[in-house]
DNA sequence: CTGGGGATGGGGCCC
DNA sequence: CGGGCCCCATCCCCA
């Protein structure tokens, strides 16, 4: 093949005219180049831009996209994520493309069992993505063969695939900064058009379509295509996608022949062999799966196995993925792997198959997460944080194990293209047992069995669920929220008229409380298609989504910084308007951000429950509180009592901080004056005490304490109220 | 070196 | 589904 920039660069040698190098031409350079950049590719070497074809994550480099693509060259400009229209493009057909473009031959070479398209579906992806070498290879072909049939309708022989699905235009759902990139054909989001999903429809469609088993009309392209996998169908960025330059396909309706030679191709509609390049899992969760799938013992196993439900909600036919081994990765993909926090160390790591991983993740991917019982240390960051404290929030019962208690998909997130020319028979490996299979049937043949020894499991575990909830057995998720649910037949009820049944707490409408529900599953329902971490809300998915992909959707006018939350911007914009608005009433000091207010007042609580008080007081503005000069008298026993409660009330939401909120009410009658005063607030303070659910010697040790305050010689002033 | 503040990222969750 | 807010964690800078 040729690369037109090339093209350009060696005739504007030429034109140079006599340099030293135009006599220095190096044979084969070129070809050595290709091969060296296609190489880079299977092991995702420098590779910088991530293209997904409906399920299919392929990386590359942009350099070699927009050298060869017209159309590519105009999304790769601005995003490290090309979101392709798979009406146009099918996964199986852009390897096939990819693989032309990185080595110029066209046919594929035979990779992996069966499902190569068909010509005229890649001469119709060729004219899409605008590579008119592959147009015009294409075209030879066909007219040595002669044959020509339309297209509509998705045709000939196993194809069933229809290039221009009579869409309108080209439409790449771009994912990256769309308001750089107008797409005529706008954004297609797929999930809000989707029927309702709940969960499961995102998630096991997604399945659906990686272990799709048998050909299917093209109209099946269209209905799969509405229920995109996660990553392809959400719409990850913030503003609508205005759409990409999109090119006028150069191909207009037009009769394209049937592929004479080409084996039965099971066309994109059964997209078979994902090329996806799923690593295998972290150790722990390897191990989990090792073992005979045991009844799950976080779900309670008590249950009987019900019906099996349509979908489930947790996504558990992601579970299993197709993995192919990769080359062995060269040792620059190690080095990157270090270098990048080590994504393949993890892979390697976990034994056997280092060659698995194709290095580190593109550009624009976020390190992958670390996983609960990983290797990585106990400082390693956020994420394995985040999954701790997701346990925490959603009781105890449910780790050890991943989320859910089974591992569900967690792939690592350098998902790759890769070769599986140079690997043994077992290509395709299912990722829960690690088993290796010749053939994504025999695969799916084999996944097949778990997925019914799974649908068994969750059918008990539902019940399970459904049952424990029922019952309000459920353990005491989450944090502070809603505590207004009030007595039965209250104005709490009233007002919130839909409860929990598995805490008390209670909502205005019954949308939000099935919202709330989920927090309380222990299966969390939307995955993370890139690292598996899973949400009990789409949108903290999305959200989610965007931190891997980079998605920034939100400038700041004044820098240039992107945010991936309006709010955030929001909040940023108050350091170049210089706002202020958040005043620590204990020190005077102001801050541009609610929670670094929050911050400092905690290193004023760390002084002691007067700092504390008055911190809180900073924030509720209370009275009977010193004020910004920091010189007020504690004037209002009864506001340092209301200050002392609040303050309590915000600690003993977590349990953890029940001890600290008991001592602040124990201190707080160190700073009634009054011992009269004191006296009088004594026993409200103890029953507040008590309230709280502290301990009754808590409550005691305040009535002692305040009575030997009154008691005493001297009314005590509030000078230690004032900051030092 | 340490503590505090500024700024940011990510997740939970309610509206 | 997005907005908004809360929380926690982290990084960086500076005194």
């Amino acid at each position: 093949m040729t690369f037109p920039e090339a093209d350009i660069l060696l005739k504007s040698g030429e034109c140079a005219g006599q340099t030293m190098l135009d006599t220095m031409e190096a044979p084969g350079h070129s070809r050595q180049l290709l091969l060296q950049l296609n190489s880079q590719r299977t092991k995702g070497f420098l590779c910088d831009v991530i293209i997904v074809v409906q399920n299919a994550l392929f990386r590359a480099h942009k350099n070699v996209l927009a050298a060869s693509s017209a159309y590519l060259k105009s999304l790769v400009v601005h995003d490290n994520l090309l979101n392709l229209d798979h009406d146009m493009v099918s996964p199986a057909v852009f390897r096939l493309v990819l693989d032309f473009i990185y080595t110029g031959r066209g046919g594929g070479g035979g990779r992996g069992p069966g499902a190569e398209p068909s010509l005229g579906a890649v001469l119709a992806a060729a004219s899409y993505l605008q590579i008119p070498d592959l147009v015009a290879l294409c075209k030879k072909r066909l007219k040595r063969h002669g044959k020509y049939c339309h297209l509509r309708g998705g045709g000939g022989g196993g194809g069933g695939y229809a290039p221009y699905g009579g869409r309108a235009g080209p439409a790449c759902r771009h994912a990256g900064h769309p308001d750089l990139l107008p797409v005529p054909a706008g954004p297609r989001r797929l999930p809000a058009a989707e029927p309702p999903p709940g969960p499961e429809a995102a998630v096991n469609t997604h399945c659906a379509e990686l272990y799709a088993s048998g050909p299917g009309p093209a109209a099946a392209l269209c209905a799969s295509e509405r229920r995109c996998s996660p990553l392809c169908g959400l719409d990850l960025s913030k503003k609508s996608p205005p759409g990409s330059a999109a090119p006028e396909r150069p191909l207009a309706e037009r009769e394209l022949p049937p592929r004479p030679d080409s084996p039965p191709s099971a066309g994109p509609a059964v997209y078979k062999e994902p090329p996806l390049v799923l690593p295998p899992l972290p150790l722990p969760f390897q191990k989990l799966e090792e073992a005979a799938p045991p009844p799950d013992p976080f779900r309670g196993g008590s249950g009987s196995p019900g019906p099996e439900p349509p979908g489930r909600p947790d996504g558990t036919s992601l579970l299993y993925r197709w993995m192919k081994h990769e080359p062995g990765l060269g040792s620059y993909g190690d080095e990157l792997g270090r270098e990048r926090g080590s994504p393949s160390e993890r892979c390697e790591e976990r034994g056997g198959d280092a060659a698995v991983s194709p290095g580190g993740p593109p550009l624009g991917l976020a390190p992958p997460p670390r996983y609960p019982g990983s290797l990585d240390g106990p400082g390693a960051g956020g994420d394995g944080d985040d999954y701790k404290s997701s346990s925490e929030e959603t009781g105890s019962s449910e780790d050890p194990s991943p989320p859910g208690g089974h591992l569900e998909g967690y792939p690592c997130p350098h998902l790759a293209y890769g070769e599986p020319e140079s690997f043994g028979d077992n290509l395709y490996v299912c990722i829960p047992c690690g088993k290796g299979f010749p053939s994504s049937e025999q695969l799916n043949a084999h996944v097949e069995a778990h997925v019914e020894e799974e649908e068994a499991l969750y059918g008990r575990a539902e019940a399970a669920e459904v049952a424990a909830g029922a019952a309000g057995l459920g353990p005491p998720f989450g944090g502070g929220g809603d505590k207004v649910a009030g007595a039965p037949g209250g104005l709490g009820e009233l007002l919130r008229p839909y409860r929990c049944a598995s805490c008390d707490k209670s909502y205005k409408d019954p949308a939000t409380l099935r919202q709330h529900e989920k927090t309380h599953w222990l299966t969390r329902p939307y995955p993370c298609t890139i690292c598996g971490k899973k949400f009990t809300q789409r949108g903290t998915m999305t959200r989610h989504m965007r931190s891997h992909l980079g998605l920034k959707p939100f400038a700041c006018d004044a820098c240039g910084m992107r945010f991936t939350r309006q709010y955030r911007l929001t909040e940023h914009m108050r350091i170049h308007s210089g706002e202020k608005p958040y005043e620590c009433q204990v020190c005077g000091g102001k801050f541009a951000q609610q929670r670094n207010l929050i911050s400092h007042m905690k290193m004023h609580a760390v002084g002691g429950a007067a700092g504390a008080a008055g911190a809180l007081a900073g924030l509720g503005g209370l009275p009977g509180v010193p004020g910004p000069d920091g010189k007020g008298k504690l004037d209002f026993p009864e506001g340092v009592f209301a200050v002392a409660r609040l303050t309590a009330e915000q600690l003993s939401l977590k349990q953890q901080d029940k001890a600290a909120a008991a001592e602040l009410l124990a201190q707080t009658t160190h700073f009634l004056h009054d011992p009269k005063v004191a006296l009088e607030s004594l026993y409200p303070l103890a029953k507040f005490t008590a309230e709280l659910g502290l301990s009754p010697d808590k409550a005691a040790e305040v009535l002692s304490q305040g009575a030997h305050l009154a008691a005493g010689p001297d009314g005590r002033t509030i000078d230690r109220f004032s900051p030092t």
